[in-house]
DNA sequence: TGTACATCAGTGAACGCGCGTTCACTGATGTAC
DNA sequence: TGTACATCAGTGAACGCGCGTTCACTGATGTAC
């Protein structure tokens, strides 16, 4: 194993893809600790770089936050996505399958989805507005389809309110198991499972 | 005004009533910063005592914090029944009134709000559990009358997804409002005028 | 009615902590001619 | 093909910060007899 290299390669000057690297070790770090438990020092420490390195990519903590929030929109967006697409042609089916989607995101990535949520930890930014703003269409075509409203016109009252019942009840769905509070409705069967046998019965109630 | 009292009375060394004073500027704290702005320090300060004086009387920051989360939930309750309430005897009604009460009190106390479901913070403690428990009974009665379930039997797997869509909708959409993800959709509205005209428009909807 | 004494409630200084960011710097790389 | 030079990427020490909690203490109150 340990032959060729004798001693640890001095680490050059130039990490070569420090930048990536940071975004990884945020990653990794909070989904570890979620986003109470980041900090910029911990990151350059788990990319062996000092604490001032990542100040030259990003600017500043927020900065470096920012950055994996708007990774991760683009994440949840193929989510949304790969979810509505086992609803086949159905647009019920289609939108539940979302929903699924969404909430899958969030439990994956617990860390991740609760930054993305945390404005006071993010910068203001036009390019996280955007990601935000390209997973929300998703939603709102799949509301569109699943009323009939159609895709072009501007949405009435009562299409609107559909899209936010929609999108607030995964997002709290997913907010409230995160924080565990369906540990006594769960019993044995653990959050996860919980989740997966539960969240289809109620898209199925709300938007059969 | 300030005639009689010629001297600041040389602050008692017994303050008389600390404890509730410590809690009253920890939820007046809260609601000018919110969680984040929150520090033990600055409670006492406000309260015009050393910084060792609370621990006295909570035995940690996080004891402090329990303390208000606890009336937090039995204020929660409380509105809730406010809300189910303006219902009268339809029980559709009084389920969409609880859900107007929830997200009430949500944007009415953010601070508090969002600190009680923020278990970092909290300590683990059974009445902070009894207090959230009584809270969710409101929630599971409204739901059993609305489906007409009945008070007593436990309740079938529809039922209980009933409850869990409730509750996630109008936690999500509380936490929605409250990370201002309404801005675009309220346009000129403004967030709080939007979820009055909105909400009931989503309740409707989901439990007509 | 007075008094000893335990207990309660608060002080104030200090500890140790790790943080984000700044600063002047140096090492490495790429480019123009 | 070589070389001057600008630019980029990272170092490492230091700054200033405010935090929660500890500790030995003192002042005030309540209680037993």
């Amino acid at each position: 194993m340990a032959a060729r290299k004798t001693a640890a390669a001095p680490a050059p000057y130039h990490h070569g893809g420090l930048r990536a690297a940071l975004i990884e070790a945020t990653e990794v770090l909070l989904a570890e600790r979620g986003i109470e438990g980041f900090t910029l020092r911990e990151v350059a420490r788990r990319a062996g770089v000092s604490p001032a390195a990542p100040l030259h990519h990003f600017g500043s903590a927020a900065g470096l936050l920012t950055e994996v929030s708007i990774l991760g929109f683009e994440e949840l967006t193929r989510s949304l996505r790969a979810g509505t697409a086992t609803g086949g042609n159905d647009p019920a089916r289609r939108l539940r399958g979302q929903g699924m989607g969404y909430v899958r995101f969030a439990l994956a990535y617990p860390g991740r989805f609760q930054l993305m949520f945390r404005k006071d930890r993010l910068t203001q930014d036009e390019r996280l507005k955007e990601a935000g703003d390209a997973a929300f269409v998703e939603l709102e075509l799949a509301v569109r389809d699943y009323t009939g409203w159609g895709r072009e016109k501007p949405l009435n009252r009562a299409t609107q309110a559909t899209v936010l019942a929609a999108w607030s009840t995964v997002h709290g769905f997913a907010h409230l198991a995160l924080d565990e509070k369906f540990g006594d409705q769960a019993g044995t069967e653990g959050t996860k499972d919980f989740v997966d046998s539960m969240l289809p019965e109620i898209l199925r109630q709300l938007w059969p």
